[in-house]
DNA sequence: AGCTCTTCCTGAAAGC
DNA sequence: TGCTTTCAGGAAGAGC
């Protein structure tokens, strides 16, 4: 599923060779994940890429518009969201189409960008220049940018489980589900903690274990453990990596003890019982005889 | 207010 | 063996 290490490593491949292009045409399949699809298909034909970027676990794409009266029409932002299953990826239009290919955009070159998506839990979006910062306001800060003194301002004072709050865009933008499991392997730090009882050294080392853990699987190209692949249908390798991530009854790297899964947050948490003790049972007022 | 839970979707895998 | 159920999960929205 693809979070800010697989998005990043879309982004690089795009980046390498869609600025410039020319959208000339827009064909669409199903569209019950596309805001406005009518705006796509009226003002995408003729624009111009000018950039690509990602901003957390979206990709955002610059677009000059083109055609009439094209001089006084402001930038668009064509942000696209993969979901769990999102594809995007560069063909040519003799390639065989993949099924739940639902968006064409023909280029100028004579390719064609693809956007394919099993479960269409994607998303995309068509955003004005006047927009675009309100866009960027509800997001939280870049993980592989946040300081210190940020992190701990951000999730230190928290009485949440510092999983839900890792997930949380608004706080940190671009973690998901596999790289907050691993840094919270890494920095030895149970899902269900409360951040606000963890150490000034834990959220240190917590911080340090995303940047460590992001910076890693991008060097690896993303995780593949179902559908991800880049802009050129290629996996990733960084599953390989993963210590903890669907390792359930499989021994700890470290020492051994066998891998559990919790829900947390609503989400399925993999971490090791040993390295990674549980938060001390709460004060309560029927306590526990004990024996 | 701030959190947790449910919902959307499809296909793979587990269960009976 | 074959059908049914469960599970995966990002993020919006409901509920507590």
């Amino acid at each position: 599923m693809p979070e800010l290490p697989e998005v990043e490593t879309v982004v690089r491949g795009l980046r390498a060779s869609l600025p410039g292009r020319i959208i000339l045409d827009v064909r669409l399949g199903k569209t019950d994940f596309i805001d406005d699809p009518v705006a796509l298909a009226e003002q995408l034909p003729g624009a111009r890429i000018a950039d690509i970027s990602r901003l957390g676990k979206f990709v955002c794409m610059e677009l000059v518009p083109g055609g009439p009266a094209a001089s006084s029409e402001a930038r668009l932002h064509l942000i696209v969201h993969l979901g769990m299953t999102g594809q995007l990826t560069t063909r040519h239009p003799a390639d065989p189409v993949a099924p739940h290919t639902h968006v064409f955009f023909a280029l100028d070159d004579g390719r064609e960008l693809r956007y394919t998506d099993i479960r269409r839990f994607g998303r995309i979006l068509l955003i004005p220049e006047s927009r675009i910062a309100v866009f960027r306001g509800r997001l939280g800060s870049e993980p592989l940018e946040t300081t210190l003194e940020e992190f701990r301002a951000r999730f230190g004072l928290r009485r949440a489980r510092i999983k839900a709050l890792l997930l949380d865009q608004g706080l940190l933008r671009g973690v998901g589900n596999i790289y907050a499991d691993e840094s919270l392997f890494r920095a030895r730090i149970h899902p269900a903690r409360i951040a606000a009882r963890l150490t000034q050294t834990q959220l240190a080392t917590l911080h340090r274990a995303v940047r460590e853990v992001l910076t890693a699987a991008i060097r690896l190209r993303g995780s593949s453990i179902s559908d991800y692949v880049d802009s050129d249908g290629n996996r990733g390798e960084f599953q390989r990596r993963h210590r903890v991530y669907r390792r359930e009854g499989k021994p700890c790297v470290r020492c051994g003890e066998k891998i559990r899964r919790v829900i947390v947050a609503g989400r399925s948490s993999y971490f090791c019982p040993r390295c990674q003790p549980p938060p001390r049972a709460q004060k309560s007022r029927h306590p526990v005889k004990r024996t």
